[in-house]
DNA sequence: AGAGATGCTCAAAGCGCTTTGAATCATTTT
DNA sequence: AAAATGATTCAAAGCGCTTTGAGCATCTCT
């Protein structure tokens, strides 16, 4: 069913029956409401290439999924945060469209969206360090937010973090204070900027309490279940090893625990754990005492205000620059405790 | 730039210059490599929409993301299968849109793609038990295909499923065989049809080893870890605890694991456990010997062949109906072994 | 009663592309 | 040399919608 279809069916133009259906003053109520009642009765729908070619707007937002042969992994959050985003982009009438791109050609991805006129804005996830995607869209002048901030980027842009540097540097000090000196951390990849804050955090909050750093205590890649598992039993092998553990994601932390079972420790007692927590939806840290002290944040939220930021950031493009900054809260569950006697 | 500014630049008609473009053959090979090198220099890309509006097709596939108040979760697989079908939906020179839909409007959804002429085709994902949305698609004459089958719908459509019937009898076989005779299933939401699917596969290998049903070692619910952990715990308070269990999927299994080592029960030695896993790419199952037994199946690859079936059934609407059943392995890990002695 | 508003509807142009049918020119064929 | 063929190119229509500018009643104001 067409607009011309269904007009001719009214006995009235497609220009009143556009009109009518999208809620332009100038139409007879009654009119309108016979319209709608017919439009409704055919589920007639306009059709959105050709209401997109008119307008000029495609009300659909890019996001691209940069998949490489050297980490095929699918971020874990991805499924979460694009959750958040898409419920807020169908209240505000946009669709999403997800394009894959090697990474070698992401910057082509982004570009050819737009030339091509598929969206009106995408998202950037993932930012690295010294992010040159930034600056690509910023040149191209079109709508986009950056999930997270990229660290040498100082042009202006729109971004929505966590506050990776104050959470992790509060988990530390929360454990200082619990005695613990040995304290290791188990990063992220340290070229996303997101791992780059959290280790300036740990790193603050141990100089602060007089601690010197230890290369050994501290490790670097993509936050799987196995990394975390690997990275603890060798450092358990230590010396001198660690009394507390700060992982850079619940996953990462329950590879941790695996290595800690394994060693006969329990958490909170010989050794103590503090995880990030995303609120992943299939992955919630304990029903009522967490399981894991953690830094918390809800990503699916951060989807959604990304939304938000995103699609006011189209309806007004010139706006300045919008940023907004979430903390973290710090949440005691049951995997810290006191240093033991000994240590 | 728009056709119409490159074909003046050229000094030629839109015409000749869309055909250079789209390999008609009708074009001097000499003007081809013009217009190409002139595309190419100034970065044209035809407008999706105009080219969809004169082709009538939009080159993109949808997916309908359901979420409703009731289970808010966004089901751990989705971005590992999105991850395989975007790759191959990009060689095939289609882009994905997600849509999202509260339960109650999901047909409409679907709907709603097709009138608006905005997607080609659409995966449907998650099938119930007599999922009606496949009669909607079916009588919308659309093309589709269905991750997963659905026990029930009798009419013929295209699907691709992972034998969950067969993968959990030959895993519930290799627990008997091993000497178990109390064996728990934590099974996944049983409205769900893969999960009708594993339960008929346990149920049928525990009768053919002559063991009786009982229902106190079954429970069905969303997959989550706290799930998992907390089923696990419970059915180790009862007076004859369970000896082996089955997971639904890793997740579950790491619940489990917890429950186990709260209680003090090494896996593979004290009780044995097989999980599903679906080798999501955060959650590989260990190096070299994995740690858990375990049903494999690769969600990433069902989504690429899920992708390139739908393709066809785009470009080719009137071939047979297309299915495809993968069979899962049983890989053999360090979570099962034979019943500890005194059971 | 005539001029000016007001309310409602419509014809037509245009968004950027593909595609049909015709036109042009060079090349063969008879 | 005229006719037919083949190789290229082009003008124009059309995809389904929005939007501009105009048109036509019907009212309102002097």
């Amino acid at each position: 069913m067409t607009l011309k279809e269904l007009s001719d069916l009214l006995g009235l133009s497609p220009t009143t029956v556009s009109r009518a259906l999208n809620g332009y003053p100038e139409v007879n109520e009654a009119t309108r409401a016979r319209v709608q009642a017919a439009a409704a009765k055919h589920g007639y729908r306009p059709n959105s290439r050709a209401k997109g070619l008119a307008t000029g707007r495609s009300m659909v937002i890019g996001h691209v999924i940069p998949s490489s042969h050297r980490h095929e992994m699918v971020n874990p959050i991805f499924g979460d945060f694009v959750a958040g985003a898409v419920r807020k982009y169908a209240e505000h009438g946009y669709d999403l469209m997800f394009t894959h791109a090697d990474d070698t050609s992401i910057e082509k991805a982004y570009r050819s969206l737009f030339q091509r006129g598929a969206v009106d804005g995408v998202v950037l996830q993932g930012p690295k360090v010294n992010e040159p995607r930034i600056e690509v869209l910023n040149r191209m002048g079109v709508p986009f937010i950056v999930h997270g901030r990229s660290t040498g980027v100082n042009a202006p842009y729109d971004w929505i973090d966590v506050n990776n540097k104050s959470s992790f540097q509060r988990a530390t000090q929360f454990l200082t204070d619990l005695g613990h000196r040995r304290i290791a951390l188990i990063n992220g990849l340290e070229d996303m900027d997101f791992a780059q804050r959290r280790r300036a955090g740990y790193v603050a909050a141990l100089e602060r309490a007089g601690i010197d750093i230890d290369p050994q205590l501290m490790c670097s890649a993509e936050m799987t279940e196995v990394y975390g598992h690997h990275e603890t039993r060798d450092m358990l092998r230590l010396e001198e090893p660690p009394t507390a553990i700060l992982a850079s994601s619940m996953i990462t932390a329950i590879g941790v625990r695996r290595a800690l079972d394994e060693a006969g420790l329990t958490m909170g007692q010989d050794i103590s754990v503090i995880a990030h927590d995303d609120e992943l939806s299939y992955l919630k840290n304990g029903q009522d005492v967490p399981i894991f002290t953690a830094t918390r944040s809800s990503v699916r939220q951060a989807g959604e205000i990304a939304a938000d930021m995103l699609i006011e950031r189209i309806q007004s493009p010139d706006d300045p620059p919008k940023t907004r900054l979430l903390e973290a809260e710090l949440v005691v569950g049951r995997s810290t405790g006191p240093v033991p006697v000994g240590n």
